[in-house]
DNA sequence: AGCACGCCGACT
DNA sequence: GTCGGCGTGCTC
């Protein structure tokens, strides 16, 4: 008969108490709790009765088992905001897989650094006169600590709490006793500062256009009849998503409800704040990466207390605690960045479901090439899906060609450029427009191809491109297939078979070279250091201070350039023979983008996207700009290749910094699920019945890039359309690792995961 | 955060 | 002696 014990988090806010407590779980109430239920249990020496959450449940005992106390009731699952955010850290770390702590720190992010809390400080009540005769007598009963504050007091009138307690040195007994004598009264000034501020000029509101205003009506409708549901705006560049995203805001507020608004950090400028500013005044709140931790802070006691309606952020804004929450906006929704690269490693698309369903709040996500899980979803009619299709702005999409690199191989053009993107750029430089060059580094990491045909060597068993390894074979990083590197290109011949190089750097020498005088700009991971030089660069270009711009991906997300009138994309493929499955999806969401730039002003854009393949569904469809038909095919390979949003995909990452013991961990993990008693009922059912089994194992195999610090990385995937199997599998290697206490490994979980490791 | 323990000067 | 202020350390 083993007794079971909780770790737990008592609710006191103060650092010296943030970590777990174990308590003994009685009997009678072994069934009924779980990992994130508040329960009452006496604390301290007086065993007083204060609430706590349960962060882990196991039979490990971890301290002398003699000073353990019981747990003595469930606190029943109020309304409060700290319940449904502990709820949401249980969530997280369910579907995700972390440590509870680590799930509470993401979502109640102050509560780290949540010693400047309140600023509290010391307020004298008596008069001058009657603390310095207090003084006095303290001088005489030697009260040196008294003294010492209230010789303070003399001079002023408030001082800040942790002057005080601080340089002072006056305990807390000691101000306790000044207040109950009625010396002094605590305060807790909460000074609260708005980041940015703006003055209260409004914005007239645009008159919606039906298709808008349907969407709108249909969103608050549905709120109203307590329905609350997941919308989907599908809408091109320019279609006035974020009047729409306004207008619901705006009569969501009239309800008295809050509204939380995601997007990607990238795209946090200056202009897009601006239009909330001025719609919503000083309601409005930004969250941002730099502000400080107790900016952050203020930021949440702001939304708790009910000060603000509106808070605009990066991922990590969707942790709001807003009393009554009424609707979550999620712009571009298809946007990479909203899944934490971070243990836990949670998607912001899939956490605010999730957030929504816990305030009865509405979803609304936005984009102009929506994510391949979002429209599948839509599909499937779990998501209402609304299209806008008219630019609002005017405007002609640009004309897009496609230049095959093969072909200006054979015709002896062995330069970056094509023959008529050569011609466009002298064409645009000769009548003072701009044009953007765009090249796609994603992927870099040595995909090989054929530069005569444009083959590209891939799995046979994973349809994903096969990477150059450091032995010099190529290799799957899903399964870990490899082969020898061939010399020649095994479908035509050739021996013009290799990785593509280039940079940015590269393409302004050549630039430069072919047209003397050019002026470029340049930005990429090197040229981008900082948050400044980013904005210094693009408003640089936007004054006109270059012909060229020439970048990465960086350079298609938001900003309106209009003098630009060409936008090259060099070498479109590389990124979609990147070794992952969402290679494609990428390549369309940023060729889509990139020939967006081109044309945003009054006269009409042409793009030119350079490819080996221009046949590939995804070059094809982004240059007609069809989102529709590239789904169709995109989500076809899904539901054959077994990925994501057809079915789940679970990454488990080990990490170690010794390789041998790494590489032993991966195998053992694998072989522990391959053991199970289901995984191989699973197996032999699927050969008896002649189907795919339900879930699958790849791996394990050394990571793309198999070593970074001097900690060597491997991985494992699993396959099932069953999300709930995935995290059943998680719970047990998580429960085996636990009880192994290892040392110099360390292993993470990543739910269909961005990017391959 | 709150509570006990122990140290040290002051006072009956 | 013992009373009371005050710093220190601990809380499962």
């Amino acid at each position: 008969m083993t007794e079971t014990y909780a770790d737990i988090i008592v609710d006191i806010s103060h650092e010296k108490l943030d970590r777990p407590f174990q308590y003994v779980i009685p009997k009678e109430l072994e069934d009924k709790l779980e990992t994130g239920m508040c329960v009452q249990i006496p604390f301290g020496t007086g065993n007083r009765v204060i609430k706590g959450y349960i962060i882990d449940i196991g039979t490990v005992c971890k301290i002398d088992r003699a000073k353990m106390k019981s747990i003595l009731g469930v606190v029943e699952k109020g309304v409060s905001v700290e319940d449904k955010q502990i709820a949401l850290a249980a969530w997280i770390r369910k579907n995700y897989g972390s440590t509870m702590i680590q799930a509470l720190k993401t979502v109640v992010p102050a509560k780290q650094s949540v010693k400047k809390l309140e600023h509290k400080t010391i307020e004298r009540v008596m008069t001058k006169e009657e603390v310095i005769s207090l003084l006095g007598e303290s001088l005489r009963k030697k009260q040196v600590a008294k003294a010492r504050l209230l010789q303070e007091l003399t001079e002023q009138e408030t001082i800040p709490y942790e002057w005080v307690t601080g340089k002072l040195a006056v305990s807390a007994q000691a101000i306790h006793g000044l207040e109950k004598t009625g010396v002094i009264r605590i305060v807790s000034t909460t000074s609260f500062r708005n980041p940015v501020r703006f003055g209260a000029q409004s914005e007239q509101r645009k008159t919606l256009s039906p298709a808008q205003q349907e969407i709108a009506d249909t969103v608050i409708q549905e709120y109203l009849d307590g329905m609350p549901s997941t919308y989907l705006v599908h809408g091109i560049t320019g279609s006035g998503k974020t009047e729409v995203y306004m207008d619901i805001i705006e009569r969501m507020v009239a309800l008295g409800k809050q509204a939380i608004v995601l997007i990607p950090e990238i795209a946090l400028t200056y202009q897009t704040l601006l239009r909330f500013y001025r719609r919503f005044g000083d309601r409005v709140s930004v969250m941002n990466s730099t502000l400080s931790p107790g900016e952050k802070y203020d930021q949440c006691e702001r939304a708790k207390k009910g000060e603000i309606d509106v808070i605009i952020g990066p991922r990590s804004a969707l942790f709001t605690p807003f009393p009554d929450l009424g609707v979550i906006v999620i712009d571009e929704e298809h946007e990479s960045s909203y899944k934490s690269e971070s243990t836990p490693k949670y998607h912001a698309r899939e956490t605010a479901e999730k957030v929504a369903s816990l305030y009865g709040a509405s979803l609304v996500l936005g984009s102009a090439t929506p994510s391949l899980e979002a429209y599948h979803r839509a599909e499937q009619g779990k998501v209402k899906l609304f299209t806008l299709k008219e630019r609002l702005t005017g405007g002609e999409l640009p004309e897009v060609t496609i230049a095959d690199l093969r072909e200006e191989l054979k015709a002896g053009n062995r330069s970056i450029f094509s023959r008529e993107l050569q011609e466009l750029l002298k064409d645009r430089l000769e009548k003072k427009e701009q044009s953007i060059l765009f090249i796609n580094r994603r992927g870099y990491a040595g995909f090989i191809s054929c530069r005569a045909c444009g083959q590209v060597m891939k799995c046979p068993h994973c349809d994903v491109s096969l990477s150059e390894h450091r032995n010099g074979r190529l290799m799957c990083h899903y399964c870990g297939y490899s082969e020898p590197k061939p010399t020649l290109c095994p479908k035509c011949g050739s021996r013009y078979i290799s990785g593509f190089r280039a940079g940015t750097q590269q393409i302004e020498e050549k630039l430069i070279e072919m047209f003397p005088g050019v002026r470029t700009l340049r930005m990429d991971g090197d040229t981008t250091k900082t948050k400044d030089s980013y904005e210094a660069i693009l408003s640089a270009f936007a004054n006109g201070e270059a012909d060229v711009l020439i970048g990465t991906q960086m350079i298609v997300k938001g900003h309106d350039f209009p003098n630009v009138t060409l936008v090259g994309v060099l070498a479109a493929d590389l990124s979609l023979s990147a070794n992952d499955y969402r290679s494609a999806e990428r390549t369309f969401q940023l060729l889509t983008q990139a020939v967006g730039r081109a044309g945003r002003g009054t006269r009409p854009g042409r793009a030119i996207i350079q490819t080996y393949q221009p046949e590939h569904y995804a070059v094809c469809h982004a240059a007609n700009q069809d989102y529709e038909n590239f789904y169709s095919e995109e989500i076809l390979y899904r539901e054959l290749g077994d990925y994501p949003p057809a079915s789940h995909l679970l990454a488990v990452q080990i990490y170690s910094k010794d390789e041998a013991s790494g590489d032993a961990l991966a195998a053992e993990l694998a072989n522990m699920v391959r053991d199970t008693d289901w995984f191989q009922k699973e197996l032999t059912e699927s050969i008896r019945q002649k189907k795919k089994p339900e879930i699958s194992l790849l791996g394990p195999t050394p990571a793309t890039i198999g070593k970074i610090n001097d900690v060597f990385r491997f991985v494992f995937y699993l396959k099932s359309s069953n999300y709930e199997k995935l995290v059943s599998i998680k719970d047990m290697l998580e429960e085996k690792i636990q009880n192994r206490q290892l040392r110099t490994e360390m292993v993470q979980f990543d739910f269909d995961p961005m990017n391959t490791m």
